[in-house]
RNA sequence: GGCGGGAUAGCCAAGUGGUAAGGCCGGGGUCUGCAAAACCCCUAUCCGCGGGUUCGAUUCCCGCUCCCGCCUCCA
């Protein structure tokens, strides 16, 4: 099966061919983090998603180029560098350094590159200027200018919005008095004092560039005027990516996106995550509480990017340690059982869960079916490892097929150093329990304990795992 | 009001015009000096409600109810 994706535009299931006339590169832009804070966990559900596209493409043998933003100039970077009276850029790295440091804790693999808007505002003026110049941009008596959205007819289709229907919210009811038209959005926005030192110079004076021109100038400066993919949570469709094509196709003449995907919002214990609700969660939030990396991550990709994504503290993560735990104990076994030897050839039921793992994720990502596919795989190589029916060959064999899908998923268990000491106590117990001296081998047993390792007696022997 | 998404076992969730994947929890068993773990097995006559089409619908059509999101700078 080819892979597929449901496009946001079109609203079907579309196939996925590349612009790349060899079919192999991969054009994917993705909207970064606003570094004003420390990114939520429903941020990171977006960019969890963009990572398993990221990495199912390139398992399916793509070269993906893909760029990632970092807004790092708006109205909550200003205020917030002003609130502690540091320079903007002074104020942004540290909410940089620890996005990075975030998406490291994730497993998300790094995009080619990470633009950030403040290196860019020369090509957001250029393509505002050429705007201007066309007719579409002007300027407001606010000094702001304005991109004028009578000018772009397919302004709305990808959201799917009749603008002669929109029904003004509340929020912006009060300052459309220098545009032409209410849906007329910013590309440049004039300095004032709120906005202290932070401005650049302009034609039209100083101030700095709107969001949305932002996307625009980044990704065709990386990635060229056309792209293949994209992605964003739902909430961007409009107005942002809206705006994006609006501006984008203005310039360019082009047709800006092939694909648009979207993701749905993540909520927590069944409502939306607010900082009112109590329920609003950064990723140290729940890495101080105890959870892994690789368990968030587990909880965040495991459910459909399509879906809205029900997280939560008492339910979700706990089964998604004990998944992992599964997981884990699978592939110990596998690896013991292969020890070094040659993969030998799959059994034929198993190759195809193998082969049915990446057909589901070829359906617009079908992780549901993907994982069943997995716990099938693990249920049956158990049952063959329990009768001795896998010997270190087919063993191997299935190790390295498990290597191919966590290529994708990432969900191998840290590497856990055990320090000698406790490798030496446990030695001496193992003695102890062979001479039946279960007192000295309980013994033993606390002193472990109180190392901060556990010590469980399997079947195949004793196996250590940090308390 | 407009647009969009959803409703499948206690929880998460896949899926098909032919009678329900998988994970977690729970129950049983194997193993075991103890403890713990691990592994195996079992666990929805039923897929929001009411109609219709059909030999047959959870899956198609119509209507309804409920939930969630967006409607101008929130992933």
């Amino acid at each position: 099966m080819a892979v597929q994706f449901f496009d946001t535009y079109t609203r079907k299931l579309e196939t996925f061919v590349p612009l790349d006339p060899a079919g192999k590169i991969v054009k994917l832009y993705t909207c970064g983090p606003t570094v004003y804070n420390y990114a939520h966990i429903g941020n990171f559900r977006a960019y969890v998603f963009e990572d398993l596209l990221q990495r199912h493409l390139e398992a399916r043998g793509y070269d993906v180029q893909r760029v990632m933003n970092l807004t790092d100039v708006d109205d909550k970077t200003i205020r917030g560098c002003r609130n502690l009276g540091v320079r903007l850029a002074d104020f942004t790295k540290t909410f940089k350094d620890a996005f990075f440091a975030d998406l490291d804790t994730l497993r998300i693999k790094r995009a080619q590159a990470f633009p950030a808007a403040t290196d860019y505002v020369e090509r957001m003026i250029e393509m505002i200027r050429d705007l201007e110049a066309k007719g579409i941009a002007y300027q407001a008596e606010d000094k702001s200018l304005y991109f004028r959205i009578s000018k772009f007819a397919d302004y709305g289709k990808l959201a799917h919005l009749n603008l002669d229907e929109l029904r003004p919210s509340g929020r912006i009811a009060n300052d459309e008095y220098e545009k032409e038209s209410v849906g007329d959005f910013a590309l440049w926005k004039a300095w004032d004092e709120a906005d202290g030192d932070v401005r650049w110079d302009s034609p039209w004076g100083p101030g700095r560039p709107g969001w949305h021109i932002e996307c625009s100038a980044m990704a065709t400066a990386l990635l060229g005027d056309e792209l293949d993919i994209h992605c964003g949570g739902v909430d961007n469709i409009f107005p942002h990516h809206e705006a994006e094509i609006a501006q984008t196709e203005s310039c360019t003449g082009k047709k800006f996106v092939r694909t648009w995907l979207h993701c749905a919002h993540l909520m927590v214990d069944g409502g939306k995550m607010s900082k009112s609700a109590g329920n609003f969660f950064t990723l140290r939030d729940l890495i101080e509480k105890g959870w892994t990396g690789r368990e968030i991550r587990y909880a965040l990709i495991t459910v459909n990017y399509r879906l809205p994504l029900n997280f939560t503290l008492d339910e979700g993560l706990p089964a998604a340690r004990a998944a992992l735990g599964r997981i884990d104990e699978w592939a110990r076994r596998l690896a013991e059982t292969a020890a070094s030897a040659q993969p030998g050839t799959i059994a034929p039921e198993m190759a195809a869960l193998v082969e049915g793992f990446f057909t589901a994720l070829d359906d617009d990502l079908n992780i549901s079916g993907a994982m069943g596919q997995l716990f099938d795989l693990i249920r049956d190589t158990n049952r063959a490892l329990d009768s001795g029916a896998l010997d270190a060959a087919g063993a191997a064999a299935v190790q390295a097929a498990w290597q191919r899908m966590n290529s994708v998923l990432r969900f191998e268990a840290d590497a856990v150093a055990i320090p000698a000491e406790v490798t030496e106590l446990l030695a001496q117990r193992q003695a102890a329990r062979a001479a039946k001296n279960w007192s000295e081998s309980d013994r033993i047993r606390d002193a472990i304990a109180a190392l901060g390792w556990v010590v469980k007696d399997s079947k195949d022997g004793p196996k250590l795992s940090p308390k």
